[in-house]
DNA sequence: TTGAAAGCGGTACCAG
DNA sequence: CTGGTACCGCTTTCAA
């Protein structure tokens, strides 16, 4: 066989349409299946595209069929659970659309996160993701496209947007913490420039009505960042009887650290941690924690892009999260 | 503002220099930033890009810059951290490369599989997964497309390959076990069709070496799917010392219920996983376990991508698990 | 049933 | 600095 795929260049449909003795409008019949061909011809044609290798070009395809859809998922790290699970309900309901989903793990960093908000623009039709960067920067790189907003308050006003809303679901961990006897309850926040969450402020809320003090210690989102804050907090206050975290993440790391220091859980001590995971049921004792749908926060947040798509700026979405007694506290 | 986006008809970039006063390739050259422009021109059609709500067409660019390379990315569940982590580290690689990831999730489900294959073709330009499908059907469906299969053997020629090579880890683990004084050691396998596993057949080869009967139950792919396999297994040998199992996540769902079954673990039962997955050091005790080094699953993959687009034929790729002792054996 | 021609939305090279 | 023209690879009328 002299002809074999040529690496390098692209083999065309006319190529396939010179070599079979056809004109390039039969090609494309035969490899789209219309009807309206001699079934032998077809079948030569589609012999011969074979042999040589052709691949149609998705540009040009979608370029003249004006379907199909592509949202880019922007996650700070896959290897958080939270984020998997969220990017698993979205990938499920993308698929329900047909759509396909383009993913982009920054590794929590501001440069990927910029580099990959300066590609997106011409990969994909809209986007759906966790930044860190301001509103206004977001909104700058995608200039027009279609942005839904997981989790934060400061985003642009043309953006889709989801606020999880756990103001009710701290509460009651904290009401439970104090209804079992706890005083101390500290919390480990995530570690943002300084700035304290908006879990924090329920945290101090709840914890004020109860009348009681905060502690409050950044952790990195990590097992071992959990480690080493609870170890930090527990340095600086040894007579702690729980924690709350940001995230389940830290509360593993923080249950296992505090365990090592010598504190039997819950006996006596108490961990709670925030987004109910499924790997918070893998862990000994399971992890209480305060849930976040997540399924539900990718469906919504492919809804939303569905919106904006057809040019609709959908309502925000709150998600709220309850409290989720498990083991551990 | 009269002519705000209009949702449903595409501004091209004609609509933009009609609305400019100017000529469709000087809005060209002010999006993208060439030099040969009027500063006052280029900040005058960007102005009326912006009004006009434009935004690029993909596939038009695509068709013309000739770069742009994006690969599909199968994965049977999201969830399971195993496909995680080699997502990870494969996203980690695309960037490298300045590649693009379609991920697909197909649920662990033959029909979303090949929906899946079916649509794969036309959106991306190379392939790289985990298939349940028999490889020729998978050579079919990809027709001439570059191929990456994980962990299987009986893969179309055409197609990369990487194997996961666990015999000296497997090995190393059940002489472990062996050395500890436990005797009755047993396996969750996989549960596909009834087919022993690759693994399955190390574990046999390593039991029989050190003249030890070989117990086996099927499990799925799941915590639960390992808690119900090690309550049946436990309730037809009641006096096994040990278990290794298929993967990490059976391994933790198996842990979770031999405990529940009065078993302490380590002291009197054994637990080794497959994977050496980063959960395992989540759960209590940490989980011991022949470890897969998945980020580099996961790189070697998309370099045997870049080859397959090079028209080189990249050679079977083997990784090397290896014995990981943590606390629970 | 098959071929010719017109675009899909851009980029790039040309002359002006 | 700007406009004209060709062309990227494919689908889709419209004739033949």
């Amino acid at each position: 066989m002299t002809d074999r795929p040529q690496p390098g260049k692209r083999i065309t449909i006319r190529d396939v349409a010179k070599s079979a003795g056809v004109s390039y409008q039969t090609v494309s019949r035969a490899l789209n299946d219309k009807g309206e061909i001699d079934t032998s011809t077809k079948q030569r044609v589609l012999d011969t595209a074979r042999r040589l290798g052709y691949r149609p070009s998705r540009f040009a395809r979608g370029l003249v069929r004006q379907d199909s859809t592509s949202v880019g998922l922007v996650i700070p790290n896959l290897l958080n659970p939270y984020f998997t699970e969220v990017a698993a309900g979205a990938l499920a309901a993308a698929r329900r659309r047909d759509w396909h989903v383009v993913v982009y793990d920054t590794a929590e960093d501001e440069e990927q996160e910029l580099s990959t908000l300066a590609v997106l623009g011409s990969q994909v039709d809209a986007v759906v993701g966790y930044f860190s960067q301001p509103g206004p920067v977001i909104d700058q790189y995608t200039s027009g496209m279609p942005v839904v907003q997981i989790g934060r308050t400061d985003v642009a006003g043309r953006f889709g947007e989801i606020r999880v809303d756990g103001e009710q679901g701290v509460h009651a961990a904290i009401a439970h913490l104090a209804a079992s006897g706890r005083r101390r309850i500290g919390m480990l926040d995530h570690d943002h420039h300084g700035e304290a969450s908006v879990r924090y402020s329920w945290y101090a809320d709840a914890m004020r009505e109860h009348g009681l003090p905060t502690f409050v210690t950044p952790a990195a989102q990590s097992i071992e960042g959990g480690q080493r804050a609870m170890a930090a907090m527990l340095e600086k206050h040894p007579d702690l009887d729980a924690i709350f975290t940001y995230n389940d993440v830290i509360a593993i790391g923080a249950m296992f650290q505090a365990r090592l220091l010598g504190r039997r859980v819950p006996a006596d001590f108490a961990v709670i941690g925030f987004d109910g995971l499924a790997i918070g049921t893998m862990v000994e004792p399971p992890l209480s924690s305060v849930r976040i749908d997540t399924r539900r926060v990718g469906a919504i947040a492919i809804d939303q892009v569905g919106q904006l798509l057809d040019g609709v700026k959908p309502e925000v979405a709150t998600v709220r999260a309850t409290f989720l007694l498990r083991g551990s506290a």
